[in-house]
DNA sequence: ACGGCGTATTTTAACGATATTGTCTGCGAA
DNA sequence: TTCGCAGACAATATCGTTAAAATACGCCGT
């Protein structure tokens, strides 16, 4: 490797000189300055980014650490590039496999040393676990989970995003609504938050609630979804409406629908959370609550800018307020 | 920041001491061992990567660079992690967006001393400006552009893959197949490799090859694929299959039919490629070309592991083979 | 001619870890 | 008693860079 004491040598002076000339904070004098650029090109002499975090204590780089890179990540990811790098600093991604293990060793301080901040998005871990991290590092979390006071966290109105989708299906003449892929649990998940906005816009109805519609899935994936919809099916529990907790299940749902040739949206009306890209293609559309990728985006570098620059203060909780597409996924949409 | 003398001398032992307790290089006395081991518990003491990194010479770690997180890459990524991983190694992504200058940025010897290797997807980079890129560093190059013979280079089997989905769709019946997405232009892209192969089928089956048919699209979105079809239905302009470049573009193809009351496949074959999971949900199921994302993982990270491991020799350029899923948007899939 | 001042450049000392070499202690063998 | 040697630990040098302090050099005014 070439290092600035080669360049030095080449270019007969000392190091500091060089370091001068390439970051410009003493002035050189012009024909010292012309000989070690001449010397930095004839060696093809690059700064070694290693020794200069070391030396300044800082790496200018974020990082933003999620479950994996899919769909709804990948998209929020794709946000937050951006942002980050409007504040001068690099961002790179960590990848956990939605595994506690994984996240735990990600937020191990060692590897958070390399980060002047990080972007955590739990899906792993429960709060007694994250109580564990200590650090001085600026942290902001991200996700559907509950965490620790003393962490800044962005989540998602998900109890509203439900309720939005479920009184918009009510609305047009769903009476049977599966909560597919929610949850009955007590704590907060986002499973059960959206199950939670499920009731509400049945109670706001005067609907009676059914536990039997609530349908948990194995895995969050669109072929989960589709199989337990069939068994659904297959079970002979009437629906006329599908919530589904996501768009990745919501599209394992049309697909089974379509595979039991009930049509979307006379027999069935159907409508997901995330607003995936793919969600606005799939015929007929599916109607989708938008989680706002940009503000939460905004709101979650915004935080940890703060916290980076210093800023001290009481943990900020943000809900980030989402909205309902209508698509032709429900009666009304285009 | 806690280091390792603040632990000596909370312990009352040198730092040597210290780094052999934690890392096991030197044998250490039981009582001392558990003096140190105390100090690190009080203190919270966790290694600084950064300063180990600049000793070590190395940082266990490999960068995929990528134009986005996005459907294609996210996938790739997912599959090329845990292969990095079993090698103990770290993976993070970068990203570019998909612009020339961030490329080069990306790649600039400087950044790239920060990983033992480099796996780089090339969207913007011409091979003009990669042979520009001097460093000693395994880089193994993603992608389906030409590059410089002196890179390693995984790509797909394009051309083949496209001679797969067309002549299927020819097989089924269809005789005027658009090429929607693809390119007339000369040198090796993705999107004239493809038409190449769109235009091999052709011939093998003794069709004439209407370069209308060949229709390019401004932005590989799914947006743009679909106004640009809409276009073209609205030019009256006959077509009985479309061969699309990407699922994404296929994605478009499907809501653009789905709007003008085409039915697939009995009106429109349609067949697309990367077999993005999406693709098997959105009913009928698009018949896609696989490209084996676990091979070209397998292949890529093979590669940066040898060089990494210091094998010498020419550089290798593979191929990786694709295969035709044949799904309902094509005559006689399930 | 000389003190003083400003600019150009070098020297020194870190950043935090670790490979290498060096010191000390105690014990067994001659 | 003396020497050698092994085990346990400490001191030093180093990775490549940069902040801060030190030096060298010319030039000015008096």
């Amino acid at each position: 490797m070439v290092t600035m004491s080669d360049v030095a040598r080449e270019a007969g002076v000392s190091v500091m000189t060089v370091s001068n000339v390439l970051n410009e904070r003493l002035p050189v004098g012009a024909p010292t300055r012309a000989r070690v650029l001449a010397a930095v090109e004839a060696l093809g002499y690059e700064v070694n980014l290693t020794a200069r975090h070391l030396r300044a204590g800082r790496t200018d780089t974020v990082a933003l650490i999620v479950p994996s890179f899919h769909d709804y990540f990948g998209e929020v990811a794709d946000q937050i590039a951006p942002l980050v790098e409007a504040h001068g600093r690099h961002l790179v991604l960590e990848r956990t496999s939605a595994n506690a293990q994984h996240e735990m060793e990600a937020v191990s301080v060692a590897r958070l040393q390399l980060y002047d901040g990080v972007l955590l998005s739990v899906a792993g871990l429960d709060p007694e676990q994250l109580s564990r991290v200590r650090t001085s590092k600026p942290i902001v979390l991200l996700g559907e989970r509950d965490v620790p006071d003393h962490f800044d966290h962005v989540r998602l109105a998900n109890e509203e995003g439900a309720r939005l989708a479920t009184a918009h299906m009510i609305e047009r003449g769903s009476r049977r609504i599966l909560a597919l892929g929610c949850t009955l649990d007590q704590t907060h998940m986002m499973t059960s938050d959206r199950r939670v906005g499920w009731e509400v816009a049945h109670r706001d109805a005067g609907l009676p609630v059914d536990e039997r519609y609530v349908v948990p899935i194995a895995t969050y994936s669109s072929e989960a979804a589709r199989s337990t919809l069939l068994d659904v099916i297959a079970s002979g529990l009437p629906f006329d409406g599908i919530f589904a907790a996501t768009d990745v299940i919501a599209l394992g749902a049309v697909a089974a629908l379509a595979s039991r040739g009930l049509h979307v949206p006379d027999d069935v009306q159907l409508a997901g959370f995330d607003n995936l890209e793919v969600s606005s293609f799939v015929p007929p559309g599916i109607t989708s609550v938008d989680p706002n990728h940009r503000g939460v985006a905004q709101h979650a570098v915004g935080l940890l800018h703060r916290r980076m620059a210093g800023g001290a203060g009481p943990a900020e909780h943000v809900v980030a307020p989402v909205s309902l597409v209508v698509r032709g996924s429900t009666r009304g949409g285009r």
